[in-house]
DNA sequence: TTGTATGCGTTATCAT
DNA sequence: ATGATAACGCATACAA
């Protein structure tokens, strides 16, 4: 910037006073100084920018994993709505809990304006952590009532509404398939939806039913539908606690020349885009993924430009809708 | 940090050298400093100690869409690759071609120590844009011959090989779907290698089995082949260009009646993580994602280290293998 | 409309 | 083993 400033015969201020399109510069002078900038092809430093303001313009979003259809479709919500706002987002991926608990603390300061946290790996005893001075809002379920606000997926309510379509569709034994049930996190809070739903219909609730894997991805599906099938397990439903452990099923029911939804019903929950092409077509449950999106964005922004003592944290749950498709009968 | 150092009784070099786990502090001193970090919930300012570096330990990966299994895949491998190295990798999108020159210039400086940019928009005129002074490297088909460093698919070749295997699996009337083929991207040497391998096999070269759509996903995949069997096509065989664009021209086939493998073979290209689990399963090209990851973090850290005057450019092309699954008769 | 002085929080260099 | 000093490149506040 000195050498620019030097070239076109101004002070560095001036300068930067182009650059940040100030109002109070002659045209000639703003000339002058476009044209030695390009001259010398000068760039600004974003990290001095950054120091000196404080500010980045950009906030970060931090997810376990990237190559994920769910976790893709939030980022796009969350990028349009930061767009909106003239933000630019960061993806991270954080994998473990580890990296979860370092996206929050020491190094990422000052990066981003403030970060969006979808966390998998966190626990409750972790919400401690959560206690930083800077901006962050939690998207997701783990760590409900902790100490930052938070935009939660409608998982109790939804699920028992997935798992009540399958009842109204004739099935009768319904399993669930979700990952470890702990604390508040998806799987728990989704498997007592079913619970619910399966009691309001008077089901019996066989604990056989209740299958627990490890990943929530496409693999452990049709792994564990095809154990399913073989310890000769009685159901005629399936609810999964996401779209790709419902594809996945579905594959794996099909390994066992079981037909989705002639024999077995499946239900999904994420509505990814992949589910609607799927053979069949999935059932699952529409989160309001935009919805979500922009209120997390509204509450980060919220936080990065209140000066004052920090306020209470505050909670949201989104939307849902059903959307009923093939692997139901739909 | 001066604060720290006041507290401590120390200087703030001293904390600095904390910090930075240097050799020469004395346990009894380091002690003192840690003790006054923790006390004052003391948190590195980033921004400073990029300025101060003129390193962020930061590379970006710039893509045009977050949410597509391609990318998603990609992104994978140049993380995995990053990490091995000591560097974190922060994904941005780019969506359209003015971000991805945006990308490359201005406003990104400084911020990452280098770019690995995933160009889609961007045409062989842009070349010249390419030309910036900090580390880039090109990861895809456009700009061959660039001015910077370039990793890119096995596009061609790997076409060829598809078809081929179409061809040897006894289709005669084989269709390509194809995104708009301009200049050299991958619609444009997919669709050669399409004609070789046609060629190859003294099949004639029907226009009309030149499929080209708009975007290269499910929804596209889906709408065109259902059009291409009303309007009465006959073909025995589709190679489509991506994975996705595959398993929707089975879901539109599927809509129409019409049996994949039993009449019209399809295969896809992208080994894309899905591909394994619809139904039927997906023969496809199966890039090297990892090594081609590899390789563009390898250049792309030479391009950060190198301090010299800059050397010539390098292109790569990444290996392939052929899958053989369901949708091309296992 | 333009320029001067100062500070953002850290690290490198060199001295002690 | 520790500290003083000077950048890093820009923006803010205020003066001219």
């Amino acid at each position: 910037m000195q050498d620019v400033a030097k070239a076109a015969g101004v002070s560095p201020m001036t300068v930067s006073n182009v650059i940040n399109d100030h109002p109070n510069v002659r045209p000639s002078t703003r000339a002058k100084v476009l044209e030695a900038m390009a001259r010398l092809d000068y760039r600004v430093n974003v990290a001095a920018r950054n120091l000196s303001k404080g500010r980045t313009g950009v906030i970060g979003l931090a997810v376990p994993e990237v190559n994920s259809a769910y976790y893709g479709r939030l980022a796009v919500g969350i990028i349009a709505a930061a767009e909106r706002r003239g933000l630019r987002v960061s993806i991270e991926q954080t994998a473990s809990r580890e990296n979860e608990l370092d996206a929050l603390s020491l190094s990422r300061n000052h990066q981003y304006d403030g970060l969006i946290l979808s966390a998998a790996g966190m626990s409750q005893a972790d919400a401690e952590r959560l206690k930083v001075e800077h901006p962050v809002v939690v998207l997701g379920d783990r760590i409900f009532g902790g100490p930052v606000d938070h935009v939660a997926m409608p998982n109790l309510e939804a699920s028992r509404v997935a798992a009540r379509h399958l009842v109204e569709r004739g099935c009768r034994r319904i399993a669930i398939m979700c990952g470890a049930v702990e604390e508040v996190n998806p799987s728990s809070l989704r498997l007592t939806g079913y619970r619910q739903a399966l009691e309001d219909a008077d089901l019996p609730a066989d604990p056989g039913l209740i299958q627990q894997v490890g990943r929530l991805d496409m693999r452990e599906g049709a792994r564990r539908a095809r154990e399913m099938t073989q310890s000769g397990l009685d159901f005629d439903g399936v609810f999964c606690v996401t779209d790709s452990l419902a594809m996945g099923v579905i594959r794996g029911l099909a390994d066992a020349g079981i037909r989705v939804p002639d024999q077995v019903k499946v239900i999904g929950f994420d509505n990814v885009s992949d589910s609607e092409f799927f053979i069949p077509s999935l059932s699952t449950i529409d989160p309001d993924h935009d919805g979500m999106a922009e209120r997390a964005v509204d509450l980060l922004i919220r936080r990065i430009e209140q000066t004052g003592p920090s306020t209470r944290h505050r909670d949201f749950i989104g939307d849902f809708s059903l959307v009923i498709r093939e692997s139901t009968g739909g």
